[in-house]
DNA sequence: GTCTATACTTGGATAGAC
DNA sequence: GTCTATCCAAGTATAGAC
């Protein structure tokens, strides 16, 4: 709540307190959006778990719509630098399941697509917030049809489906998922489904021509 | 129904309110999750659009979140008898996916899926409504099942992929492409998926043990 | 039984005190 | 740079008029 003074009163650049604030405001956003939904997401609500004045939402972010869009840029940069980490790690395709697999979980766990979804459902309610929020999303389609391209190259597969077209579908069952998981409570029926598709994944990995160890250069 | 009034006194005028006003405030409530979200979905918006008292929802519904749970009653009744309908129709699996193609694009304009995910996000900022969305999308789950199941029925999809667990996923999928599709205006990724999906279901139904009537223009 | 008018609460946003 | 006080719009819900 209070900040402790120790500020340095003249000089450029911001000082260390106002960072301090808009960090916390953030943090509160993403938490408030995961636990109250987006209509629950009030500059009040967000102070309160922040610790801070409701004015200083205003202050810092001018409207409420800004600080929504701020965590939504946290949240999407967090999980796009673990996604990439973790598709370096994988191998193969199976490999790559069993890794989305397990990324999911800590997506569920943490409620960092309910962030998401939130905000793609809030999108409705206010007038611009749309394309901002999809502006955001694109990144995301991006790096699921590079992991794609990178995985299923030298596979039947890109023949019949182009990397770009799967990794919508990949980014919208991700998207369902979660909000079916979350919504009920009940992961397993999500779970199942990456098991089968590691199986499915593994059986056509010996069919075809990919060795599921391979470098690229 | 809920409450079949059953009201036909000899009168001299049968007061025509009450069932009226009930629809149209149902009708009204879709539109207004559909347009301007869960948290734009307001007992004053709804009413305005219904052309008629705010204080109605609270007389006809007891609380906005009853009559929000209403409209998607509503909702999931309507779409539920349209699936059934067009699957009754479509005879193989191609055919089946160009009908869900068809289907698709009728709720994308109707917003009828909207109206879904408005109110699974919605459930996260009003306690109690979760299971309540939960027990209304169950339906949806249960059909898909049902389609899926006297499709693949005599194929070896059955063997790798239960139809249950399949289902779970292509109501995600078709949630979360709904969802992409409203948000940034282009359903143009989500109709080559269909196409692709439509192509592979003909290879497949070429190779496996059902022949049907193929036709691929 | 149906609807309107009104009470009360919460939220977004700003002006000015520290 | 931060916090308090405050305004106004919008929300839920009910009391009471027809």
């Amino acid at each position: 709540m209070a900040r402790s003074g120790a500020k340095r009163t003249a000089g450029p650049g911001p000082s260390p307190g106002s960072e301090e604030t808009r960090r916390a405001l953030v943090a509160a956003t993403i938490d408030a959006l995961r636990e109250e939904g987006f209509s629950g997401a009030s500059a009040r609500e967000i102070a309160r778990r922040a610790g801070c004045n409701q004015g200083l939402v205003f202050y810092h972010f001018g409207t409420v719509t800004n600080l929504l869009l701020a965590a939504l840029d946290e949240v999407s940069t967090l999980r796009l630098a673990r996604y990439q980490g973790a598709v370096d790690q994988a191998g193969g395709l199976s490999e790559l399941v069993q890794t989305a697999e397990s990324v999911f979980e800590e997506d569920l766990d943490a409620g960092y697509i309910s962030v998401l979804a939130e905000m793609i459902a809030g999108a409705s309610s206010t007038p611009g917030l749309g394309v901002e929020v999809a502006a955001r999303i694109a990144p995301w389609r991006t790096f699921a049809a590079e992991a794609v391209r990178g995985t299923l190259a030298d596979t039947p597969f890109s023949q019949v489906l182009p990397p770009e077209e799967l990794a919508h579908g990949i980014v919208a069952l991700y998207l369902g998922l979660e909000m079916l998981a979350h919504l009920d409570g009940d992961r397993t029926a999500a779970l199942a489904l990456f098991e089968r598709a590691r199986h499915i994944a593994g059986l056509f990995g010996a069919l075809g021509a990919a060795p599921s160890t391979r470098e690229d250069p």
